[in-house]
DNA sequence: AGTTGGCACTCAATCGTGACGAGTGCCAGA
DNA sequence: TCTGGCACTCGTCACGATTGAGTGCCAACT
């Protein structure tokens, strides 16, 4: 079939550009490849596969490129899964099993992400929204001010400060901390939220107005803390420096791209809703929501314990970058992380 | 005196040179400023500048550049202090005065350093080590599992996890509480630590041994918090986008740059010792530490509550940097945070 | 119908050339 | 000590010729 070879035709267009970072010909590309067929045979599917809209060429008389659809259907159907060497995994879990809590992780696994695709690397926390809480505590630093402790089965632990509006005693302190944690204790977040909203009229006559008074204030300010999406946009970068091998096309791509690093939430909406069980989402170019972005890609996929995607992580890339190699080495940083969630 | 003519003409080329990004010669130098002389005249002093060392010339036929040397003695004689206008007095403290917890103060101190400079901004989370401990708290995560939360006056928390080798008691660990903080608050970390460790062996039979085992592994792990190195380095960077319009030597310089960003160790050489009390330190290129920064400069200070410089902030950017506008800039920056740590 | 070799054509990149001009250094004179 | 003048340097720009990789198309071949 004609068409077989087309697509091998394609395929071996993307990966010598790839490599090469220059647009292929026809004639490069039989010797490059056993394809075995003359160049004028392959400049006859070049055509078509211009035509179609796969490939184009910068200018008359130069090679061919592919375009973003070029890549999407190299992604989808022609790229074979590059697997990790058996060196590449045991270097990944030797990097992680280091780690010591929820930031190292997070930390580490941006550093070797980026250090394996050799590009930028974008790691989110573990949203909260799927967790459950583990433990609430109260720490009276004056007596009229609360610090509220909240740590979530994730390892992520926030704190908020509560103003009283009088004073609270010792027992008081005591009776509330165990209140807020039967209502939230072992719930998930939104749970957890809803209960500790319902717990605050429902509190039959258990002291002076004044004391419902703080029970509704801490109550509210957990509740506010569980719900603070400043939490679910946090985020880790790393292997900017990456970015200077961009060669070419700087201004273009480089730079709305640092710009785009400090604002964590365009970095959420680049990387997308997370995916689950090994998928990896593949956003090319133009795909992506961000017209100054258009010569960026974004290979993620979400993470966390028991195949519940609690998180997003991935890379952002020039769109000519090897997507089997990005797409493996995403998935099992991805995988590994996953593990260490469940074990923590 | 036809020394301090000399001198004009330096700071002459350099404000030129910043503000043109271009190497200026005699003639638009008399034109642009109004030294009140001929252009050969100003050739001369050009002459003798260059012998001096202060500037030198891209090549023959070209205008003049200052050196290092150059930028140098405009910085400590020539230049005079910008100060900010009431506007940018007004934007600094209400872009700040919105934050409501450390990280918040850092955070957004860095991105209104970085947007008030236009450079890379750095600001380097406050140190521990001069800062007291404000209150501990153990959590019984698990009979044998507890979570150790310390409160530090600059409004930072740090928790670890603490494995017993038994279990522990509703009572026990009450006691263990106030005993800990006993030894700990209100001190200064390192007499915290001290008397942490003291506290161990000296506890008289209050109870069975494995009671002074665990007594011995929350000090030590409470100890290690404080003291670890860990934390020193937290270090917020922002402005990275700015590297962007470093137009020409790109590689040589941005590449390195990105680099250094990502090496919180290697930044918190670059910023240097804190400095108090106003003054800005400033490192032009090949004063400092790296090689591969030599055309870069760094503009830092110390901030810290009641003038204890308890940790710095700063901008990185090239030697070719408008030295008056960043340090004011950089100082009145610094000023602002101090004040707000000393409310908080 | 599909493949191949041949051939004319296109056009970016490279190189050399010459004019231009900003800027310098130096010197003689004020 | 300053200034005007002048010769000189050398990077930059514009122009043109050359090169060569690569294409598209057509006629011939299988």
């Amino acid at each position: 079939m004609q068409e077989d070879r087309r697509l091998a035709v394609l395929r071996a267009i993307v990966e010598d550009y790839v490599a090469t970072e220059e647009p292929v010909g026809s004639k490069s590309l039989v010797e490059r490849h056993g394809l075995g067929v003359s160049p004028a045979t392959v400049r006859n599917d070049m055509a078509v596969l211009e035509d179609e809209g796969y490939i184009t060429q910068p200018h008359t008389s130069a090679g061919r490129v592919p375009t973003d659809k070029g890549y999407r259907l190299f992604v989808d159907r022609l790229s074979t899964v590059k697997p990790m060497t058996s060196a590449e995994k045991r270097a990944i879990s030797s990097f992680l099993d280091g780690a010591v809590d929820l930031d190292d992780v997070v930390t580490r696994s941006v550093r070797l992400l980026s250090q394996l695709t050799r590009q930028v690397a974008v790691v989110q926390y573990p949203t909260l929204s799927r967790s459950t809480v583990r433990h609430v505590e109260l720490v009276a630093l004056t007596p009229n001010r609360l610090l509220a402790v909240l740590i979530l089965s994730t390892g992520r632990v926030e704190q908020r400060l509560v103003e009283l509006p009088t004073e609270l005693s010792e027992d008081a302190l005591a009776d509330l901390r165990s209140q807020v944690n039967q209502a939230a204790t072992g719930q998930v977040i939104a749970d957890a939220v809803r209960r500790l909203r319902e717990t605050v009229p429902t509190t039959p006559g258990a002291g002076p107005d004044r004391d419902q008074g703080i029970t509704r204030a801490v109550a509210e300010t957990l509740a506010d803390a569980m719900e603070d999406h400043r939490s679910d946009e946090r985020i880790a970068v790393g292997g900017a420096a990456n970015l200077a091998r961009y060669g070419d096309s700087f201004d273009s791509a480089v730079r709305p791209l640092l710009e785009a690093l400090e604002e964590h939430v365009v970095l959420l909406k680049l990387l997308g809703e997370a995916t689950v069980g090994g998928t990896v989402t593949v956003r090319i170019g133009a795909e992506g929501p961000y017209e100054q972005l258009a010569s960026t890609s974004v290979v993620a996929t979400g993470y966390g314990p028991r195949d519940e995607a609690l998180a997003t992580l991935g890379i952002v890339g020039p769109t000519r970058m090897d997507y089997p190699g990005t797409m493996s080495a995403v998935r099992a940083v991805a995988r590994y992380v996953s593990r260490i969630l469940d074990e923590g």
